[in-house]
DNA sequence: ATAGTAATAGGAATTATTACTATATATAGA
DNA sequence: TCTATATATAGTAATAATTCCTATTACTAT
């Protein structure tokens, strides 16, 4: 994959930040940058970071954004405050167990936790 | 809530189904019964049939689907064959121990299990 | 049967994303 | 360093999913 400089300031945008940007969020941050990128470069870029390992694609419901960390983990959401904060809950336990029960061959868990936070106890 | 015939067609066929379908698959079914019914028709009855707690919304990724199944379940997804099947894996000390060890109170869990279903083995 | 309210049809508007194409740029080799 | 070429980009058009708008239709209580 050949060098270009909007790709390494969108990568550098995600990896930068735990807020879940989405595409859009993504290109109003990397115009400071490169005034004249194109949503379609963004698009693409993610795509190609997604593809390889670089950063990761999540689904709160039906938006999707865009998370540095590639590590398996979920997600907890607050209905109350919107905080989408990762954290880690499904174990490998977890996997040889729905292997076991179901005969399914796990790749990977998508998961959000929905509820209120401590902040509004 | 008004009677409608739209609506019970809508959800007869939400209810009739295992196969989680689309806002635009229920349109199209719905079309056979009531030929010139609105999409937007579709659109409003199935987020007030949610409301009213008789249908669920799914998130695949970010297509959004439509269940049946009310009880609080999860789903396997095959990338295989692109089966979507109901199962119940989050229990109620998963639960708890998201409230213990988050301080997060937890209303909902929306999970779905990637992999490769036993018809692939 | 009629009035009043709520729901619908049909289409326009919106939002998110992908596709297309002419131009610009990174990079391998002379 | 310069050049050729393949790849990436900007800008715009197209597509898809969903919501919004408004004139018309249809329940329902009187």
């Amino acid at each position: 994959m050949r060098y270009s400089h909007q790709r390494e300031a969108i990568k550098k945008i995600v990896q930068g930040t735990n807020s879940h940007p989405t595409a859009d969020l993504i290109f109003n941050h990397t115009k400071k940058i490169i005034p004249n990128i194109s949503l379609g470069t963004v698009y693409r870029n993610l795509k190609r970071l997604e593809e390889e390992g670089e950063i990761n694609t999540i689904y709160d419901g039906n938006i999707v954004r865009y998370d540095w960390n590639t590590e398996s983990h979920d997600h907890l959401k607050c209905k109350e405050c919107g905080d989408f904060v990762d954290v880690h809950l499904v174990h490998e336990e977890f996997t040889s167990k729905v292997k076991r029960k179901f005969k399914f061959d796990v790749d990977n868990v998508e998961m959000t936790v929905i509820g209120t936070c401590s902040k509004h106890a």
